[in-house]
RNA sequence: AGAGAGGUGGCCGAGUGGUCGAAGGCGCACGCUUGGAAAGCGUGUAUACCUCAAAAGGGUAUCGAGGGUUCGAAUCCCUUCCUCUCUGCCA
């Protein structure tokens, strides 16, 4: 959520941001903001001066009743009457002003960065590095990995779809084992990195969704649990940002890293085409995240920082991958600057999206409440940050067709001591 | 899931309708004291919002959360969440 001030004092910058992705109306809604920010103040004065004049007559009354004062105890009891009326008014003229103006703010996305290119699909994207030169000459008898994975069977989309649905797969033999040798590389390498690893929730309840911005603007994308009012979480970012919701910080507490693994859960809705297929797209998935909550001075060197991680991941995999600076339209709703990693399926001849590093700057924190406190006793908040570290699915795709050979897959050199095998052969 | 107890400031803990934003203690910060330290003494020590150019100051709200009763609520009533104990169930 922007911050009032924010909008009062950089206006125009706020107004080209919005505008870069796209929304339209950008001035017209942030000078409502304002509007209602100014009738927010001038309710919370009036209303304070009445209620100030009520609780000095309570007290007075009070004084007459101890010294048995009763008539005049009395008539002073009188007198209250109408300004509790008053303050009754007021304050639901008040209560109305401030849910409007955060039903505004909520609704309203992050100022992208200035350096995010302008664009409306993901087709304006800017490229900012390939690295390409060792996708696989696979010839003629490449198979994707939809194929690929009936035929050593490791993934079974059949079964999935019997005990829960479509998107819901079962990873079997080698291939469970793959998932979860690659969990535990991934948490290694986050805790080399100095990530804290915590093993989050899964489920989440609604001020948590609304602490990190997935609610109101997500809201049709989670699995939510009607009995106990709780949504399953879309990626650990969720439960493991809001582990600081409420809270002020020691600015020597900073910064603070944590990596999780979680399944992840998406309904997708809406957004499943015959051209997904196999692992490109699931409703439960599994994801190494890591986040950081950083010093506002220094959350730019921290995003370098996530990005050479994700980046030394893939590369450590031998996946020719590329990296993407998302374009104002493309990017996330509540990002400033969102960093994409995309690895090469070779037999799709696709590149697939597995991971996101993202700097969110106050957005997330001006809504979780997340300060910081100088050693000169400021508060400011905090910026937060995140990426996957990784996205299972894509990853074994691209390791599954990238690797392949006529009867046998071979796996990257760094998964062998987590994996127990070298390749995968029919069993 | 059932029965009971309870949720108060960074922590412990007092407080069952009237000057309580809240005693006392611990912790922490600063100062005095000391050769230095400890002890001792003194001062200070929540968050949000409004007001003020800013600081100071003033005001309002907050005793798990939300609502109600009352001139007045930490204290009474209702709803809800959470914690603990016992019983049940269960990986």
């Amino acid at each position: 959520m922007l911050q009032v001030i924010t909008i009062e004092n950089e206006f125009d910058r706020c107004v080209k941001g919005l505008e870069k992705r796209g929304l339209e109306g950008a001035e017209t809604l942030l000078k409502e903001v304002l509007m209602l920010d100014e009738q927010r103040k001038k309710l919370q004065g009036e209303l304070d001066e009445i209620l100030h004049e009520s609780n000095k007559l309570a007290k007075e009354i009070g004084q007459l009743f101890q010294q048995g004062k009763k008539d005049e105890a009395e008539v002073a009891k009188t007198k209250t009457t109408k300004l509790k009326q008053n303050s009754k008014t007021l304050s639901e003229e008040l209560s109305n002003v401030e849910v409007s103006l955060t039903k505004h703010l909520y609704n309203i996305p992050n100022i992208p960065h200035d350096t995010v290119p302008p664009g409306k699909t993901d087709a304006d994207n800017e490229v900012i590095k390939v690295i390409d030169d060792n996708i696989p000459d696979l010839g003629s008898n490449k198979k994707p990995h939809w194929d690929l994975i009936e035929e050593y069977d490791i993934v079974d989309f059949e079964i999935g779809n019997k005990v829960t649905g479509a998107g819901f797969p079962f990873y079997k033999k080698q291939g469970a084992r793959l998932v979860r040798g690659m969990v535990n590389y991934f948490l290694d390498k986050a805790a080399e990195a100095g990530y804290e690893e915590v093993q989050p929730p899964v489920l989440i309840n609604e001020a948590s969704g609304l602490g990190t911005g997935q609610l109101p603007d997500k809201e049709g994308q989670m699995y939510h649990t009607e009995a106990n009012d709780l949504y399953l979480i879309p990626t650990a970012e969720v439960p493991i940002t809001n582990m600081y919701r409420d809270v002020i910080l020691k600015e020597d507490q900073l910064p603070i890293k944590h990596a999780g693994h979680t399944p992840c859960f998406r309904r997708e809705a809406g957004s499943w085409g015959s051209h997904v297929r196999g692992l490109n797209r699931l409703h439960q998935f599994d994801k190494v995240e890591i986040v950081q909550i950083a010093d506002p001075s220094k959350s730019y060197e921290v995003l370098d920082q996530m990005v050479v991680h994700v980046e030394e991941l893939i590369k450590s995999l031998n996946l020719p991958y590329r990296i993407l600076k998302l374009c104002a339209g493309d990017l996330g709703f509540t990002s400033v600057i969102t960093y994409d990693f995309e690895v090469y399926s070779a037999a799709q001849e696709k590149w697939l999206e597995v991971s996101s590093v993202s700097n969110f700057e106050t957005f997330q924190a001006n809504r979780l409440k997340l300060r910081i406190k100088n050693n000169g006793g400021k508060k400011e908040l905090a910026h937060t940050l995140n990426g996957s570290a990784l996205a299972l699915p894509r990853i074994m795709a691209a390791v599954l067709e990238n690797n392949q050979a006529s009867d046998h897959i071979k796996m990257p050199e760094v998964l062998h001591s987590y994996l127990g095998f070298k390749e995968i052969r029919k069993s």
